[in-house]
Parts: C-alpha cells; sequence; structure tokens
DNA sequence: TAGTGGTCTAGACCACCAC
DNA sequence: TGGTGGTCTAGACCACTAA
C-alpha cells in the first residue's frame, strides 16, 4: 500500500482531497526520478515488479505508467522494458528544438561559443527563473549553424547555484539539456516559449551575415526541471531567411 | 463483434498486419464523426451502449474514447455523459489560437472582414491544399483587434469546393472553425504552422499603424479536417510589439 | 435515486525481443 | 524459451450530475 497505510480509513475518497491511486503512483515515481534513484537509459523494474512493489494492480501501475511517458520522461520498448528519457534520443532531440531548415530536412543544426561569462541576474533573468536579487548566473553566447550557415545568435541564462563550474567547462556540447541531465541531476521536463519578430542589432547583423534591422524571429524559452523550478532562459534570434518556426497542433 | 465476424479466424493478428481492436473501434467512432452522425455538442451514447453495440469491452471502448478525448474530438463530463467537442468552448478557442496580448490576458481577437473574394488557387495554395491546377478558391481578407487596437492582419484561402456559398455570407464569425463545422460539416481536427519573422509590406504598414520595414511575425498555418483533408490556408501578420506567439513543450 | 463517467482489480492471452 | 510490454475482458465500487 502506499500513503493509507498510516490511516484507518484505507482509501481516502473525500469530495474535495480525493486523488486516485495511480496519481499517488505516478508522483512517487516522479520523486523517484527527481531522486535519480534511476537514470536517464536506465530501465525500471518490470510493470509487474513495480505494482507489486506498491501493491496496487498491474493495470494501475500501467496507468501511472502511461502518464510518464506521455509526459516524455519513459520510454516503453515492448519486449525489452520501461527506460528512462534521454535527451538525446532522436525521438527526443526535436522535443525541444522546432527550428526546420527551409529544405525540410529534419537536422540538429551545430553549435560554436561564442562567450561564457557570469554576472548578476537581470530584471528579465530573475522574473524569468524566479530568482532573488544579487543572485549570480552563467550566461553563454552561441552561435547555432545549418550546413555551415550562421542561422541562430543564442543567448543562455543559467543560475550559478544549480550549474557551479559549467562556466569552466573546456567545451559545451551541441544538446545541454543531456548535459544537465548527466551531470547536473536537471532533466528539463517542459518549456514555455514565447515568440517575437524583432529587428537584428549590429551584434546579431554582424554574426548572422545580414543588414541591421532586418526582421528576425525571437525565440524566449524558459525551460522547467521535473521538480517545477525554472533552470534555463534561453533567448534565441533566428534567421528566418533560412529556416522556420514548426509547430503541429492536434 | 466487428471486422473479424467475416473471417474464420476471430482475432486476426498477423506479424504486420495487426491492429488492435480499440483502435478499430477508434477508426469507427471517427468515421461516424465524419459522417455526421453526432454533431458538435451532441452526446455519444453511453460507453456501456457504445461496448455492446460494437460487441467489446467497456475497457476497450473507454480505451478508444479516450484517445479522441485527447485528440479534442470530444468532451467528457463525469456524472453527464461523453459530447463531441466544439470549436466555440473556451477549452479549444486557444487551442488552435496561441496569439496571448503582451498584457497576458487571454482573450480572442475581435475581427473585421477587408474583403471576401473568388479566384484561382495560386501555386502556394495549390500545394498547400492539395489542389490541382484551376481549382477555384475562396480568399478573405481580415483584421483583428485587441482592445480596439489592430494587431493581426490575416489572408485566409478555402478550396470553393468544399466551402460553396460562403463567400456570399453577410457576415463572417469571429470564430470561423465553428461555422466550418456547424454550415459545411467539416471538423478542422488539426493544423501545422510554419513562423516566421518578415518585413511590413505597404499594405501591412497601413493596417496595422505602422512604418513599412516593421518586424512581423507571420504565421502560415494549414488546417487539416477529420478525414484528413487540408482546408484552410490561413497567413497572419502579427503585430508582436502587442502580442506574442505562446508555445508550451511538455 | 438512477445513470454516467472514473478508478481499481485479477486474470488471460498476444506480440516482441533477447538469449 | 522466458520475460517484457500490449491488449482485452468481466466485474466491482466510487464520484459526479440531474431529476
Amino acid at each position: 500500500m502506499i500513503a493509507q497505510m498510516d490511516n484507518p480509513p484505507p482509501r481516502e475518497k473525500r469530495a474535495l482531497g480525493f486523488k486516485p491511486l495511480y496519481g499517488q503512483v505516478r508522483d512517487i515515481l516522479v520523486a523517484r526520478l527527481i531522486e535519480g534513484v534511476w537514470k536517464p537509459g536506465d530501465p525500471l523494474p518490470s510493470e509487474f515488479q513495480l505494482a507489486e512493489e506498491l501493491g496496487v494492480s498491474q493495470g494501475t501501475m500501467r496507468k501511472a505508467l502511461d502518464e510518464l511517458v506521455g509526459r516524455n520522461l519513459l520510454v516503453r520498448r515492448q519486449g525489452r522494458g520501461t527506460f528512462v528519457a534521454r535527451h538525446d534520443q532522436q525521438r527526443a532531440l526535436f522535443h525541444f528544438f522546432k527550428l526546420e531548415p527551409n529544405d525540410r530536412s529534419r537536422r540538429l543544426p551545430t553549435s560554436q561559443v561564442l562567450g561564457v561569462a557570469t554576472g548578476t541576474a537581470d530584471n528579465a533573468e530573475r522574473e524569468a527563473l524566479s530568482l532573488d536579487a544579487g543572485v549570480k548566473v552563467i550566461r553563454v553566447e552561441r552561435l547555432r549553424f545549418f550546413e555551415g550557415k550562421a542561422i541562430v545568435r543564442e543567448r543562455i541564462s543559467l543560475p550559478r547555484a544549480i550549474f557551479a563550474g559549467i562556466e569552466e567547462r573546456e567545451a559545451l556540447p551541441n544538446t545541454l539539456y543531456a548535459l544537465y541531465a548527466l551531470d547536473y541531476g536537471v532533466t528539463v521536463a517542459e518549456a514555455r516559449e514565447e515568440l517575437r519578430a524583432v529587428a537584428a542589432g549590429p551584434e546579431d547583423a554582424r554574426d548572422l551575415g545580414l543588414a541591421p534591422g532586418t526582421p528576425l524571429l525571437e525565440i524566449r524559452r524558459v525551460a522547467v526541471a521535473l521538480d517545477g523550478r525554472p533552470v534555463e532562459l534561453r533567448v534565441s534570434r533566428c534567421d528566418t531567411g533560412h529556416c522556420r518556426y514548426v509547430a503541429d497542433l492536434r
């Protein structure tokens, strides 16, 4: 059993505080993912084992697992098992990357870091990342390329309290979210993006090889970790002469 | 039973052609929605009745219904029943509308039709809507307002074969998708959007009160009906000085 | 109170994969 | 061949709504 063991009424189902069993099971599984009991790529115990451990039926465990698969936190492979999702698998890669080159090929761009710096969070960063005044952030500026052509200029802000030492690494990988998960225990679970059209500034123009004032697509993304903390602010300015932002509404 | 009645082997489950029962049931339900057996807002028979009619268990029927609820085609209301989703309910309205005024209020903009015309589909329309050469389309141009301020200039292209007569209506409602469903039997089930940054042209500038060349967010959307046909091409140019495009990645 | 969807269980069998 | 996830069933009981 789960929480009910402490309380005499074995199935607490009040009008307001009702929480289904599979929801409690799901929360327990999420907590284990946050704690790092299972790491990216690890297999979970079988559905039957998990169900027996938590004292629920396989059907209930299945429903809990289903929800986590739906949130892209787990991956099922028939005949093999259920695994913790990784941020560097083809399927998951494009979940947080919606730019597509105009030739419709689906590739990830390469990256070139322009600079890494540490500073005090400005107002925008404090609001986006829920930081107190005076807190330090790490800022990464980089360019991203499709087929050797610079398409995106990107500024990434990270709380130093979470990503301490990341500013001293010799190199940063192209897929940062896999790095966050493996080296900092931070699983990016969701993100909110706000898009605007802006005019290219002098630096945008220089780095992207455009005239100043050229319209650029600005993507402002706040990434949220499994535990609900906002962990990254990323502002990308994209030359939509060579790519476009694609969204499927279903 | 369903398809198996004709064939002696009651459960056809070959290596390749295997299709689960709930999938067949789901397809039958979708077919009924396309035929208009149940119209937007109508209640479906209860899960038990549907299950009995199609000769499956309630659990299987439930799984089929679950998928359609997940695709926003049906809506469940506990204690009341399962209903065909409508495109003019608060919940569904914003599923296909991702612009948010910068004051973060969630409202739909009002609309003002600038003009309606009929013409021969151009290359872009033919490709987007899978039309043959020479086919006629109806084009609607309109402005959309937040708080009385013109924010979006929109060009909508519709195949005349599907929406015959729509060009002669005295007025067009703000929420066109509800009109498509109710008067033309066309349920918009999904859409693909491509976003770019563009410079305002003379007409954009005039109608939106901006200087020519101001960066605008261009949203190019192809809406697809329940039966898979593309039914609408919509190109919106948005003044992101007053609003922004919002996407939640999960 | 009757009827609907929502949860949970127990068990059977199938499809897929690795060994 | 054994173990995993995937499907399907039958039945019980709970929560919500409307009459």
